[in-house]
DNA sequence: TGTACATCAGTGAACGCGCGTTCACTGATGTAC
DNA sequence: TGTACATCAGTGAACGCGCGTTCACTGATGTAC
């Protein structure tokens, strides 16, 4: 493999070598500082070291790079979670893992979860995949069959689908404040995870009683 | 009151005579279209009626306009939960009206509900508020207070501003998916209203029975 | 191994556009006398 | 009631800027012989 350019310092060689992958790769970093719409072409040409011109040799134009990202960061969230939700140990830590694993995702991906809600393209939910692609199980999906395998008594009755539903808002719901710095941080204040599995369990106990309510 | 043009049809008249309360909603309305990100000086003062210049003469520049919607936003999302909570009917009706108003806060005034997530200013939590006002409850407080008055008996030990953040990462998270479009419509479909109803009673309850979790 | 050449990734200059902001100005309003 | 004038809200032209995109080009790569 030919070395190429990491960053604008290096030594200019006229073919960079990996230009679609340098600039998939700082449109991810721009989009995390800014989201989605403070991304520019030009920023990310100059972080690549590279005419803003070059760009369209590997995208039809700023529109096709997003999507790129965003059908990337996809992929990369399913892959994570479905890792979690393979793992070893009961059914409810592997549930409580892909749990920890989508939060992890938020934050580790910025760039990537931006993309993936911001982009009008994607979303979660399964929604019409590509035309010609196998349609692969996409997050929401994963989260409904983790339930139903985790939980395989039923929620009284609840379709599974609801509490999925109830799951993915309030894991959206404290990525979304955390990445706006709104959670409150502190030593012996509970945390995003904490928050998380205390109110997942609250949310699965609580639908599996709910004829009583 | 001096008759004003109400848009850029009107015949015209040298002075507009609202055009500070004009620009707030025209930005109001752009930004619920759009997003902050989307919003432009010049669209609004084009949809007033007037000409971009014109906009200084009320405001420092575009940041202190979207300051401006975002302040009033948090202003009126406050006024509806404090109305929510004080109505009539039993502390649960009471506080399940309230969850019902912020949802619907986010789903009528996205404009608002936009300008205040993503201005670098207020935030929901209680924060530093301006210097020298007399600092007013926030919608958190509010939250955190009508948990205390609606479940006396407390949560088995737990702090109800735990419970209180969980609710609000629920609400929060329904509502941008549901301004995303994420969830899921259609007859038999329970809506963002039902599934935050629910969770928020299974969040009390299972906050309550955690010392056995 | 060496040369000719096709391929094509990246260049650099240019474009039209819309943005936020400034500035000297103008004309409507409302107050003093 | 009528006139002179201060106030100030809005004008219109201009600015510098950065954006996404285009285009003819150039130079490195790799293949055919």
């Amino acid at each position: 493999m030919r070395p190429w350019r990491d960053g604008p310092s290096d030594r200019r060689s006229y073919h960079h070598g990996n230009l679609k992958e340098a600039l998939i790769e700082a449109a991810r970093r721009f989009i995390a500082e800014r989201g989605v719409g403070g991304f520019t072409l030009v920023d990310a040409a100059r972080l690549v070291g590279v005419t803003p011109a070059a760009l369209y040799r590997h995208f039809r134009g700023r529109e096709a790079l997003l999507e790129e990202v965003a059908g990337r960061g996809f992929t990369d969230l399913a892959e994570r979670l479905a890792k979690a939700i393979g793992g070893r140990g009961t059914p409810l830590e592997r549930f409580t893992r892909m749990g920890e694993a989508y939060l992890a995702f938020a934050e580790e991906e910025p760039g990537y979860y931006a993309a993936i809600f911001e982009t009008r393209s994607t979303g979660l939910a399964p929604g019409t995949s590509g035309s010609d692609e196998p349609p692969r199980p996409s997050p929401f999906d994963l989260l409904v069959e983790a339930l139903r395998s985790t939980f395989p008594d039923g929620f009284g009755g609840v379709d599974p689908r609801f509490i999925a539903l109830e799951v993915w808002a309030l894991s959206h719901g404290l990525a979304t404040l955390s990445a706006a710095g709104q959670l409150p941080k502190g030593p012996g204040v509970p945390d995003k995870y904490e928050l998380l599995r205390a109110g997942v369990l609250a949310l699965v106990h609580g639908a599996a009683s709910r004829p009583r309510a």
